[in-house]
DNA sequence: CCACACTTACTTACTGGTTAGTAAGCCCGG
DNA sequence: CCGGGCTTACTAACCAGTAAGTAAGTGTGG
């Protein structure tokens, strides 16, 4: 809190134009999290800051830019979280993605968002089915090729296509997983099952036990 | 207005209550299957029957009445389609499932409405999330059943709550397929993929191969 | 066998609510 | 003192649900 002689008024700063856009983004990332895109209004996000729906289109043009903005947003503060520490790959990706699984299991919000806005994409003409598509397929890159370094590493050929289809499988999975646990988490342990699963896939894929230990 | 000679008007015979419900029914399937419930509208589904609004709802009382029997008419119809035949147990049930997703890849339709209706419950408050949590639950209960079956075929004892494990991981690679495959259908192939999938996490929980062959 | 009573299947018209987006102006800080 | 950040006020569209009226059937008593 600032000035203590000039005028020590109790009145809130005004926030810089990048502080109120991340705000705004951190709030509509809670608001389509847990109503969905179409469901969730804008007077629920500008609610959140203390502003009016106004004041948000303000700084967002429409209510489909700030979806996109939300997207990329996720994807900045994720690749953030790996700083330095470059994209594991072979064994580490996938021990990278259980330690995912169990962040998630203390996230609850963060996953409800990728649900339901996953979901929604599937819709015809939704904003953010180029985006989630996109995704699927970046993953389903890096980790089938994770899945070849395995491979490698174990001198085994996989036939063609195979470590395409493994990676969709530990995507699929995952998700799954996820929607599972949401509606109920007593039913489903998110880390754990997700650490079974991978094993499994990638033990029948390579031919060889494989084992995710603690990272 | 009508009458000429006796009655011969190809006017068009006004259908019963219980075929316009399903004509209803029907068209609401779509509309919520390609839209998702929340932003498909009633004047959309009565539009396809070629009536008004108000009378879908003379017909369902409400919004939510209508998704409810959407739900159990699709209940209904899937079990017609085994009847006779039993619920399926053991290796049976797999071989089902496996069939299922072979089918459903020629159901558009059918699977963008369960993956969008799906991704919706977990919204809050959804009409539709305790239907979906019950599906899971009693999907979750048959498939680790037939997980036991096989064990006890195999003469393999398994830990505590591994069956249960392997059927949650089932459900949600079926569950994830199915989204990546409406978002890219030239990137997972629907049957084999939910095959292998399938046969990977049952192999690594009876500890000894396991084949699903064609039904 | 048919007229009258009643029910069913809608339509039209409206209500109250919510939505995204626009336009104009106010206010504060640098 | 001026410009960006915001509000207030508004519009046009759309929504689910209600109410009332109408036309087309169905059942029934005479």
């Amino acid at each position: 809190m600032p000035e203590a002689t000039g005028q020590a008024a109790p009145k809130a700063k005004r926030p810089t134009r990048d502080q109120r856009r991340e705000e705004i983004l951190a709030a509509a990332t809670r608001v389509f999290g847990s109503k969905g895109y179409h469901q969730g209004s804008l007077v629920d996000v500008a609610a959140q800051v203390g502003i009016t729906h106004a004041g948000v289109l303000h700084h967002f043009g429409s209510k489909d830019k700030l979806l996109w903005e939300v997207l990329e947003y996720r994807d900045r503060v994720d690749v953030q979280h790996l700083e330095g520490k470059h994209i594991p790959g072979g064994i580490e990706l996938f021990r990278h993605l259980v330690t995912t699984a169990r962040q998630n299991a203390e996230r609850r919000g963060i996953v409800q968002a990728y649900a339901v806005l996953t979901g929604e994409s599937v819709t015809d003409g939704h904003p953010a089915s180029t985006w989630v598509a996109e995704r699927f397929s970046v993953l389903r890159g890096e980790i089938s090729q994770a899945v070849r370094v395995l491979a490698d590493e174990r001198e085994v050929t996989l036939p063609e296509g195979e470590p395409e289809r493994a990676a969709a499988a530990v995507i699929a999975v995952m998700d799954g997983l996820q929607l599972q646990w949401l509606l109920d988490p007593a039913a489903v342990d998110l880390a754990s099952g997700t650490e079974f699963a991978i094993e499994s896939i990638l033990t029948a894929t390579l031919g060889a036990p494989v084992r995710i230990a603690a990272s």
